[in-house]
DNA sequence: CCCTGTGAAAAGGTTCACAGCA
DNA sequence: TGCTGTGAACCTTTTCACAGGG
């Protein structure tokens, strides 16, 4: 049997660390990976590494381990990885530049194939690489790149409409750097990251250490 | 009484969340809040809200609601925002330059006072409005500085030799974007966010609907 | 009647420990 | 002997549902 009914949410997480620490064993020249291997090289526990494939199906083989072509197959095809994802960046700013400088992307099979903005001087110009279009454009956009998922890179004020825009263009899966909440139907999946708010939660781990700044 | 002995762990990862409601709802003026409302704004639901408050203390008035004032001032506290947590970036590329345009972190207590780069045409100067400093001069920044979290934007190869050298420098706090595990000692606090992952993740929900890319 | 604060129940995730196969 | 695969125990987090004060 492949593919098993539900994969946990947990799961699912991590494996891109699995993918990720596989990828630096094949380097290495692994032809055979240990649950303890590999969680080493992802950063996690032995016991979570066996529950977790055992989530995938039987791809071990007791006494010995994993092979770590097939298993890096395997992982792959489970997210999905297998394909390509084309991304449309809303909001070319600084934030959205770098994005587009990230090499990262590309080579995990995210190409990043254009941009949109609302300043008209940068409409129609071509930055870093990256064709930047109008908001209006974007059903066009979304429909001839055959894009995937959607990032949002623009202030937090504009946020909301430009993933309006997107699932109107079509768009189920979006990334989102803004600092606000997101509305969007069941059928959307959003994941949001905040730097500020990645801040502050190790900050809540700095408190009642020593004191900060310029006390 | 103030201060409750241990607060969860996910319980701390929403309080970010909920000082960004309270801002917005203070600025529109509220001067009581409910946990529904609260909920709204933050992005989760009521019961959850009214949970995580109860571990910071009682500040609710039943049939009213919570004085949006005084709960964002005991969150802040809880959070240890109350204070101003200095950030040196390590690796100033793309993405470290990007941070530092990003007026979010100034804003909310985490101003980048220094970064650390390799490359000696860089080591001298300020970009951004941040003084650029060479590797071996950190723990004199951190120190002049009162550098209390680092940042590390460096490629993934040199990520490990950062993080090191910052523990060195005596910092406990790290945010990490390189995509690679990274290894601390316990009483070290790292927070990882790696972007290719998370779109992999993204990617997993997208397997098994419409088919992708340039087919 | 309204909304908080909280025990209790349910769900989800992690770790343990070992049977079983190579 | 070595390592996987997995039930069972354990722990964390979420949700429910309602008592109790304004």
């Amino acid at each position: 049997m492949t593919g098993h009914g539900h994969i946990p949410e947990a799961t699912v997480a991590r494996l891109p660390l699995y993918l990720r620490g596989l990828d630096e064993l094949l380097v290495n020249g692994a032809g055979t990976v240990s649950s303890d291997e590999l969680a080493d090289v992802a950063g996690v526990n032995a016991a979570k590494v066996r529950k977790d494939l055992s989530h995938l199906g039987t791809y071990g083989t007791r006494g010995v381990g994993y092979d770590a072509e097939y298993l890096r197959f395997e992982i792959s095809r489970a997210l999905g990885v297998a394909n390509t994802w084309p991304v449309v960046v809303c909001g070319f700013g600084n934030l959205g530049r770098a994005l587009a400088n990230h090499t990262g992307f590309t080579d995990r099979g995210f190409p990043i194939l254009a941009a949109i903005d609302t300043d008209p001087e940068k409409v129609g110009t071509t930055l870093d690489g990256v064709p930047i279009r109008a908001p209006r454009e974007l059903v066009r956009v979304v429909k001839d790149n055959h894009i995937a998922i959607g990032v949002i890179a623009t202030p937090p004020e504009a946020a909301q409409d430009a993933v309006d825009r997107l699932i109107e263009a079509g768009i189920r899966s979006i990334m989102s750097f803004a600092p606000t909440v997101l509305v969007v139907p069941d059928d959307v999946e959003i994941r949001s990251v905040d730097l500020a708010t990645e801040l502050q939660i190790l900050g809540f781990h700095l408190t009642g250490s020593d004191s900060p700044g310029s006390g």
